[in-house]
DNA sequence: ATTCAATGTCATCAA
DNA sequence: GCTTGATGACATTGA
């Protein structure tokens, strides 16, 4: 009798067993159990109640805080950004939540210790507050294959338990054997493998797994060490190689040719696309990543060049007359054998097992370099259209090719995509649409390892999206073509907000405004230090005004300097290197072509300027001469001063003093001279400031753009979220209603749903606890009330 | 005549 | 104490 009762039971928990096992998918449209939560909720691997782990990973400090950029100079400002930016992460997707049966505080000790204890265990303690879990008192599902019972003389009282431990406990019948290997057989027909039921076995395999991440990890990091080596030898060929070839004009730093052999000079267009896609091809060698296939992305994305591949493997525009530009030297072929070294895809990639975490590193360097070369080609892309979903999103797909190990969507196009799957384009559109590129994600799903048992899951559809969202942070760059208009006028009344903030901010702000930022400029004018111009060039400033050159309308004065420049030219070693024509050159060139040679004569332009602005600078290459500068210059011929103005202002102490003791001079004489000095010093200073305050201005506009970017894409991604959220929990509702309808009492009855929930522990184990003792924690009086049912499964 | 951007100058502080 | 650089404030210049 008792027999044939656990017997049913057992039957009931198998019948159960199934339904969770196996029914999750057609019930959610495998599109939900993506989630973390619901991952462990059926594998039982981890706490499953760790609230929205999704919010925590990524929109955590963590990645706000790095991208909190070096050359921020003003933490207030920025941290009112970033709180609003952070707040953003703040919303809790199960808040409200009516379903009480699947966010179980789960112990961890509950499973093992509940399942292995005893039938004389009757003392086991209650390990578990929220299951209330008592060795008679309630049903254990799953993760057994026997029966281990102790049943109390009263069934009213609802004394049952159904412990299903893998040791065998008792002895079945040959019966229940049979009965439970038709089971088996049958969740492994659902793809259910044996270790589901076994926690030994499962966590045996776990171990096993772990351990074999770990070696594929360490034999990932090699491969990346020998990579990086590789990338170093490379470009020390190029620097050898170039400079065999090539001579660098000290004074430009222009590369002049050796040879005049043209066949070996190449644009530096060239040779950035070159480079991007030798660097393609160094960052993917294990990803089945062709040469031609890059051609293609670029043939495809780049309609400005018509692309061919030359036997170095070189790109050149040859139907495109190319603008004369000054040469650089393109690197000789570099030995590519080392292309061989992993050119088959990890087998873990495709098996979708684990991602490794140095994924970052290298998507570092390949996103610069395509940033490079959105940077280079100007971003033709961006003038699709925004809403143009399924360009953007070829586009997309094209881009991430190259980067198939990072992209997402590469990878996903091997994996089997559930047929009633998440709707995987209409993610991919959004993101896209989003930012515009697709940029390398750094896979999510290495912390999650796949027990290959239950699902094909198709994780990476949501771990290409959400690995977008903090990605993406990283590559605004592409910001502001999806920067709304009113986005824009707020960062423009902000920007506003910050000159004023920098103009209050006194004397303090002296920040060097040096190469830190990472922050690649559009315009490498601005990349360069702001102190280049006072630094490094030679003369030429637009800033040179009073030259009193032959163009001076002060020229009638009976004084001509041998120090025509003190504008930037601080070096007194070479006062001959002034030269009219500079400002000609420098502004008559066009300014894309300034972007190789990081040698800036002139007042650099800043970044975002108009043509108007442009046209404005070269306006002034003839120095003007405001101020009292020629006033000094006949006020120190009248009182017969021997100097020039410039000798005064520009001589290092050492040589003014020397050059003060050299004459007897007088009071008067004396003290011009050090206010002609004074003046002219600060003069150049004033530049200088202001040269640094435009630059901070146009950097801190920039930051401001990305930011509003960046807040705009992490509003929309959590529109988003919040609403898989909810279509997540109402699947949730509804999978738990049916279970909980299918069960019935040993009377036949079904369950109150105001009495008896179901509960499930990160085992992976269900348990139907009374409500009013689910929440006690060790009360024994509410223990005892605990009604142990059983179970039943009619369905 | 007015406005505005660019530039120069002065005063002040800090190194 | 002097020099120099940085910078805010103001003045000047020219379009």
């Amino acid at each position: 009798m008792i027999k044939q009762y656990f017997t049913d039971g057992l039957i009931q928990i198998a019948i159960i067993l199934s339904l969770l096992r196996t029914d999750l998918n057609s019930i959610l449209n495998g599109n939900l159990i993506q989630y973390p939560e619901v991952q462990e909720i059926l594998l039982g691997q981890t706490a499953a109640y760790i609230p929205s782990n999704i919010h925590n990973q990524f929109y955590s400090s963590n990645s706000l805080s790095n991208f909190v950029h070096p050359k921020n100079f003003d933490n207030d400002f920025n941290s009112v950004l970033f709180r609003d930016l952070q707040s953003l992460s703040r919303f809790a997707p199960f808040e409200n939540t009516d379903i009480s049966a699947f966010l179980v505080d789960a112990v961890s000790t509950l499973p093992s210790s509940f399942a292995a204890s005893t039938p004389q265990d009757n003392t086991t303690p209650n390990i578990n507050s929220s299951a209330s879990v008592e060795n008679n008192g309630s049903v254990e599902l799953a993760n057994g294959v026997t029966e281990q019972f102790n049943v109390t003389d009263d069934d009213t009282v609802g004394a049952t338990a159904l412990s299903i431990p893998n040791e065998v406990a008792s002895d079945p019948s040959e019966e229940d054997l049979d009965l439970i290997d038709v089971l088996w057989r049958q969740d492994i027909d659902l793809g259910v493998g044996k270790d589901v039921f076994d926690v030994k076995l499962r966590r045996e395999l776990e171990r096993d797994r772990e351990i074999e991440l770990q070696k594929k990890r360490e034999k990932q990091k090699e491969l990346e060490i020998l990579r990086q080596k590789l990338q170093d030898e490379k470009k020390n060929q190029e620097q050898l190689w170039r400079t065999n070839h090539f001579t660098q004009d000290g004074e430009t730093g222009e590369w002049v040719p050796l040879t005049q052999d043209n066949n070996l000079l190449q644009a530096p267009e060239d040779i950035a696309l070159t480079d991007v896609l030798n660097d393609a091809q160094l960052s993917h060698l294990d990803e089945n990543f062709s040469l031609q296939e890059a051609l293609d992305f670029l043939n495809q994305e780049v309609g400005n060049y018509s692309l061919f591949e030359t036997n170095n493997n070189s790109i050149l525009p040859p139907q495109e007359p190319v603008a004369p530009v000054i040469p650089v030297p393109q690197a000789p072929p570099i030995d590519t054998s080392y292309l061989n070294i992993s050119t088959q895809p990890e087998p873990y990639y495709n098996q979708n097992q684990v991602v490794q975490p140095q994924n970052v590193e290298r998507h570092e360097s390949f996103e610069d370099r395509w940033q490079d070369l959105v940077t280079l080609l100007e971003l033709t892309h961006e003038s699709q259209p925004v809403d143009d979903a399924t360009s953007m999103n070829i586009s997309s797909m094209n881009i991430s090719s190259p980067d198939s190990n990072d992209s997402v969507l590469l990878q996903n196009a091997t994996l089997p995509v559930p047929p009633s799957d998440i709707n995987l384009t209409s993610i991919i559109q959004t993101a896209t649409n989003e930012s515009g590129l697709m940029p390398p994600s750094q896979d999510y799903n290495a912390s999650i390892p796949n027990t290959g048992s239950l699902t094909n899951l198709d994780w990476n559809t949501e771990s290409m999206f959400l690995s977008n969202l903090s990605t993406n942070i990283n590559s605004t760059e592409v910001g502001d073509l999806f920067m709304a208009d009113e986005d824009l006028d707020i960062a423009f009344t902000e920007g506003l907000e910050t000159i004023r903030m920098l103009d209050d901010g006194g004397s303090d702000s002296a920040i060097s405004m040096g190469s830190a930022s990472p922050i690649q400029e559009p315009n490498d004018s601005c990349g360069m230090s702001p102190y280049d111009g006072v630094e490094g060039a030679t003369g030429g400033s637009d800033y040179d005004s009073p030259t009193f050159s032959k163009s001076s309308k002060y020229d009638g004065d009976e004084y001509h300097f041998n120090f025509n420049s003190y504008g930037y030219s601080r070096s007194e070693s070479s006062p001959s290197n002034f030269s009219t024509s500079s400002n000609d050159t420098e502004f008559s060139r066009p300014s894309g072509d300034s972007q190789h040679i990081h040698h800036n004569h002139t007042y650099p332009a800043p970044p975002g300027m108009q043509p108007k602005e442009v046209k404005k600078y070269m306006k002034s290459e003839k120095p003007k001469h405001k101020g009292p500068a020629p006033k000094d210059a006949k006020r120190a011929a009248e009182l017969k001063v021997p100097f020039t103005v410039e000798e005064i202002t520009e001589s290092p102490v050492e040589e003014f003093n020397e050059m003060l003791t050299k004459y007897k001079l007088e009071d008067a004489q004396l003290q011009l001279i050090r206010d002609i000095r004074r003046r002219g010093k600060n003069k150049v200073a004033a530049q200088n400031c202001r040269k640094r305050k435009m630059d901070l201005v146009m950097t801190v506009e920039e930051e401001l753009t990305q930011l509003k970017h960046t807040r705009d894409k992490l509003i929309n991604e959590r529109q988003m979220i919040d609403k898989q959220a909810r279509e997540m929990k109402a699947k949730f509702s509804q999978m738990y209603q049916e279970i909980f309808d299918s069960l019935r009492d040993e009377h036949g009855h079904p369950y109150d749903p105001n009495e008896y929930s179901l509960q499930q522990s990160s085992d992976g184990d269900v348990f139907l606890v009374p409500r009013n003792v689910s929440c006690a924690s060790g009360n024994s009086e509410d223990q005892a009330k605990i009604n142990k049912k059983r179970k039943n499964h009619k369905k």
